[in-house]
DNA sequence: TACCTCCACGTTTTT
DNA sequence: CGTGGAGGTA
C-alpha cells in the first residue's frame, strides 16, 4: 500500500480513513478535513484491496461535491474513474432506473422534470380536476405532493388531516397518474421510484447489496427520510456504511433535511464507531472560539468543539451602520484595502440571509467599480430560450411528453391559439391519450388543424434526420428548424437569449461520455454517443439533474456575493456577514418554527467558520424593506459571540440609555419618522410603557390607519409586535 | 396575439 | 422597492 496517503492526516483522520470493514460516523466539523476523509477512504480502501472500485457507491448532494470527489480521487488512484458509481443521490437513482427502467415502470427514454416543469404539470392537473387555484394555490401542491415524496408516502399512504389535505391528495392522485401517462418523473419521484423499485424486487436489490460492500455518504445532517431509507436499503445488513457530516451544519430542515438521522445512524446501520474531527485546518483561533461559543448555545447537539493549531489571529471586526446604504459603503472602502493588501477578490465573500439584501450591496459595488458575482440567480438550464430549446429535444426523444409540447406548440407562434389547444386536450382526455397523438390522429378541422398537422410534420421531421446526426449537429437542428434562432433574431432583447442557444449548441458538443453510464448495461459501462438517441437522452437527463454550472463568468476574480445557505462548503481569506440584525438574521419569520432559532444559529455557525483569516460583521440601523424603511436593532448573534472576541471599528451613534453593547437597548434613531408614524403620535426611538410587559422602546413600525403596528423592544418581556388599534401603550 | 397596467407578494435551495 | 403573474385592451 502506498504510505503517503496517510501521511498528512492527523491521528483521527487516520482512524476514519483506515478503519476496517464496518459502519462508521464521522462527525466532522468545518474545516476539518472532511471531503479529504472521505475520498482518502474510498482511494484507501481500493488500495489495500479490501474493495474494487466497482464496489463502491459514494453519495453526494450536489454535482460539484461529487465531481470534487471524483477529481481528487483520480489524483489520489491510478483508476478509471469511468464507471464508479460516485454521484447525487438523484443521479445514481437516475442510473439505477435507466438501467431497470421495465421494472421500474418507465419508458426508457423517461424524462425529468424540473421545479418549473413540476409546478406547470400540477398547473394543469389542478385545472382537469377543476380545481380552485385560488384557494388551493398550485404551488402549495406541489410542496404537498414533494414533502410526501420525500417522506416516501405515496398517495395510497397519506392520511388527510382536513378538506384542504384531502384537495391536495387528490391533486397528487392526478399528478401521479398523470406523469405515468407521459414517462415523466419529477426530482422526489427519481429517488422514491428507485426506492420502491429495490424495496420490491429482491432480486435486484439482492444484486446491489452484493455489489456495494461500501456505502459513503457526504453532508449525511442533510438527508431526509427518504434517502435514509434508500441507503439503508442497500446497506442492507452486511455492507458498510460510511456516513460523514456535521449536526452544527444542518441547515436544510425546511426542505426535509433530518439531522435526526445522525442520531439514529449509529443503532440503524449498526455503526461501531463514532469518530469526531475537531481539528480546524480553516481559521485563526478567534474565528473559532466565536463560533464555538455560538453553537454552544443550541440545545440539541452531538456535541463537539472545534480547535486550531495556528495562532488567535485578528478579533472580529464589528461595524455598526446607520443605514443599509452606509453599510454597503463601509464594505466597499474595507474591500478596496484588501484589495490593496493584495488579496484577490475571488477570497473575499459578501453574506447575507437573505437575496434581497444583495441588491444594495451590487448597487455600491457597481458604482466603485469592483468585479462581482452573486450565485444563486437563474441558472444556464433554466432560462427561458434553453428550457423551450429543451421542450423540443424532449419531444423529439418522447414525443408523448405532454409538457414539452404544451411549452412549445405555440412557441415561436404558429397559430395555434388556446382554443384549438382545449380541443386538443380535450380528445386526448376522452380517448385517454397524449397530446401527441391525439394530434396526429384526429387534428381538430379547419385552419387550426392544419396548423397543428405542421407542428406535428416538424417534429417528426425532426425525429427522422436526428437519426444521422451528432448530438451538437441534433441541437443546432432543433434550434433552427424550431425558429426559435429567428424568433429571438426579431425580438430586441433576443441576441443574448440567441446566445445561450448557441451555447447549448457548444455544451452539447462538448458533452462526453465521461461520467456517463449505458442504459442497457446494468453494470454501468459507457454510454455509446454514437447513438443518437442515447446521446440525447443522456444529454436532457444531464440537462435537468445539472442546471447550474455553464454560469456566465466563472473563474474569474470577482468578489462573490451569496447567501450564507450557498456558502456552506465553501472557505474564504475574508468573510463580510451583513444586515446582522434581529428580524433579518435570525430571520422573525424562522422564529416561530420549532427549532428555528436553532437553525438560524446554525446558520450563522456556518457563515462564522467560512472565514480563514479575516471576519466582519456588520449591521445597519436602518434598512429598506419591501418599500418601507424598516429600523432594527442588532442580531442577538452579535451578544452570542464573547465580546473579547469582537473589536468595533466605528464609534456608534449616541445613545439614550445604552449601556449594553450594539443598541440592545434603544435610543433615539438618527433616520426621520415616517408620515404615519409621526402623525399616529408615536416614534421609532420612543420610550413607551405597555400595562403588562412594562417598560420599551419603539424600535419598528409599519402599517398606518387601523393597520398599523409597532415593534417595541421591552427590558423584561423582550420583542413584540402591538397593535396600536388595541395596544394601550403610553409615553414614558 | 402582444403589450401594458395593475396587483400581490416578498427566507433559505439542490436535484 | 422590485418582480412576476394575471387580466384587460388595442
Amino acid at each position: 500500500m502506498n504510505p503517503s496517503l496517510l501521511d498528512d492526516l492527523n491521528p483521527e483522520q487516520r482512524e476514519a480513513v483506515t478503519l476496517p470493514d464496518v459502519s462508521a460516523l464521522i462527525l466532522a466539523g468545518a474545516g476539518s478535513g472532511k471531503t479529504r476523509v472521505l475520498t482518502t477512504r474510498i482511494a484507501w480502501l481500493v488500495q489495500s484491496g479490501r474493495v474494487s472500485p466497482r464496489g463502491l457507491l459514494a453519495v453526494t448532494f450536489t454535482n460539484k461535491a461529487a465531481r470534487e470527489m471524483l477529481t481528487r480521487l483520480s489524483a489520489m488512484l491510478p483508476i478509471d474513474t469511468r464507471g464508479l458509481w460516485i454521484g447525487t443521490f438523484h443521479g445514481l437513482c437516475n442510473r439505477l432506473l435507466r438501467a431497470h427502467h421495465r421494472e421500474a415502470a418507465l419508458p426508457q427514454s423517461f424524462q425529468i422534470l424540473d421545479t418549473q416543469d413540476q409546478l406547470a404539470v400540477v398547473k394543469r392537473v389542478m385545472k382537469s380536476l377543476g380545481i380552485d387555484d385560488e384557494k388551493y394555490p398550485p404551488r402549495q401542491a406541489q410542496w404537498f405532493i414533494n414533502s410526501a415524496k420525500d417522506g416516501g408516502l405515496r398517495p395510497s399512504a397519506v392520511d388527510p388531516a382536513d378538506e384542504f389535505e384531502r384537495r391536495m391528495l387528490a391533486v397528487y392522485e392526478a399528478y401521479d397518474a398523470q406523469c405515468q401517462r407521459e414517462g415523466v418523473v419529477d426530482f422526489a419521484e427519481l429517488l422514491l421510484r428507485c426506492f420502491e423499485l429495490l424495496s420490491r424486487n429482491e432480486i435486484l436489490r439482492e444484486h446491489y447489496r452484493m455489489r456495494f460492500r461500501h456505502i459513503l455518504v457526504d453532508e449525511f445532517q442533510d438527508t431526509n427520510k427518504l434517502q435514509y431509507a434508500w441507503l439503508r436499503l442497500l446497506a442492507g445488513s452486511a455492507n458498510c456504511a460510511f456516513a460523514v457530516g456535521d449536526d452544527d451544519q444542518s441547515v436544510y430542515r425546511f426542505r426535509g433535511a433530518e439531522p435526526g438521522n445522525m442520531r439514529d445512524f449509529e443503532r440503524d446501520f449498526g455503526a461501531s464507531h463514532v469518530i469526531k474531527l475537531e481539528q480546524n485546518y480553516r481559521s485563526h483561533g478567534n474565528i473559532l472560539d466565536a463560533a464555538n461559543a455560538l453553537i454552544a448555545r443550541n440545545q440539541a447537539r452531538l456535541g463537539k468543539n472545534l480547535w486550531t493549531a495556528e495562532g488567535r489571529g485578528e478579533r472580529l471586526r464589528v461595524f455598526e451602520a446607520p443605514s443599509d446604504i452606509a453599510e454597503a459603503a463601509y464594505i466597499v472602502d474595507e474591500i478596496r484595502a484588501l484589495r490593496a493588501d493584495g488579496i484577490a477578490s475571488h477570497e473575499i465573500a459578501l453574506l447575507y440571509r437573505s437575496n434581497a439584501q444583495s441588491r444594495v450591496l451590487e448597487h455600491a459595488l457597481f458604482n466603485a467599480g469592483l468585479a462581482y458575482r452573486v450565485y444563486g440567480g437563474l441558472r444556464f438550464f433554466e432560462r427561458q430560450e434553453i428550457k423551450h430549446a429543451l421542450a423540443y429535444l424532449r419531444l423529439v426523444a418522447n414525443p408523448e411528453d405532454d409538457g414539452a409540447l404544451l411549452r412549445v406548440i405555440n412557441f415561436p407562434t404558429r397559430g395555434i391559439g388556446a382554443r384549438s389547444l382545449e380541443q386538443l386536450q380535450e380528445a386526448a382526455r376522452i380517448r385517454g391519450t397524449s397530446l401527441w397523438l391525439s394530434a396526429c390522429s384526429d387534428p381538430p378541422s379547419g385552419k387550426a388543424g392544419a396548423s397543428i398537422g405542421a407542428f406535428v410534420h416538424l417534429i417528426e421531421g425532426l425525429r427522422n434526420s436526428v437519426q444521422g446526426m451528432s448530438l451538437a449537429e441534433t441541437v443546432e437542428a432543433v434550434v433552427d428548424a424550431s425558429g426559435l434562432k429567428d424568433h429571438y433574431q426579431t425580438e430586441r432583447d433576443g441576441a443574448e437569449r440567441n446566445e445561450n442557444l448557441g451555447e447549448l449548441v457548444n455544451a452539447a458538443a462538448g458533452f462526453n461520455a465521461e461520467q456517463l453510464y449505458d442504459p442497457a448495461a446494468p453494470d454501468g459501462g459507457v454510454v455509446d454517443l454514437s447513438d443518437p438517441m442515447a446521446a440525447l437522452n443522456a444529454f436532457l437527463a444531464h440537462a435537468a439533474l445539472e442546471a447550474g454550472d455553464y454560469q456566465a463568468g466563472a473563474g474569474e476574480d470577482a468578489l462573490q456575493l451569496m447567501t450564507v445557505h450557498s456558502a456552506k462548503g465553501l472557505e474564504f481569506h475574508s468573510v463580510f456577514i451583513s444586515g446582522l440584525e434581529e428580524g433579518l438574521f435570525p430571520h422573525e419569520n424562522s422564529l416561530n418554527a420549532d427549532d428555528g432559532l436553532e437553525e438560524e444559529r446554525r446558520l450563522m455557525y456556518v457563515a462564522l467558520t467560512r472565514a480563514r483569516r479575516r471576519l466582519y460583521l456588520t449591521f445597519a440601523q436602518s434598512r429598506m424593506l419591501h418599500g418601507q424603511v424598516r429600523y432594527n436593532i442588532a442580531s442577538r448573534f452579535l451578544h452570542e459571540v464573547p465580546p473579547e472576541l469582537l473589536e468595533r471599528v466605528n464609534t456608534p451613534p449616541p445613545r439614550a440609555f445604552g449601556s449594553m453593547p450594539f443598541g440592545a437597548s434603544q435610543t433615539a434613531r438618527p433616520a426621520a419618522p415616517s408620515m404615519s408614524q409621526s402623525a399616529s403620535g408615536w416614534r421609532v426611538g420612543q420610550n413607551v410603557i405597555h400595562p403588562k410587559f412594562g417598560a420599551g422602546v419603539i424600535v419598528n413600525a409599519e402599517g398606518r390607519g387601523a393597520d398599523a403596528r409597532v415593534q417595541v423592544n421591552f427590558r423584561n418581556a423582550g420583542l413584540k409586535w402591538l397593535a396600536l388599534e388595541y395596544a394601550r401603550l403610553t409615553a414614558a
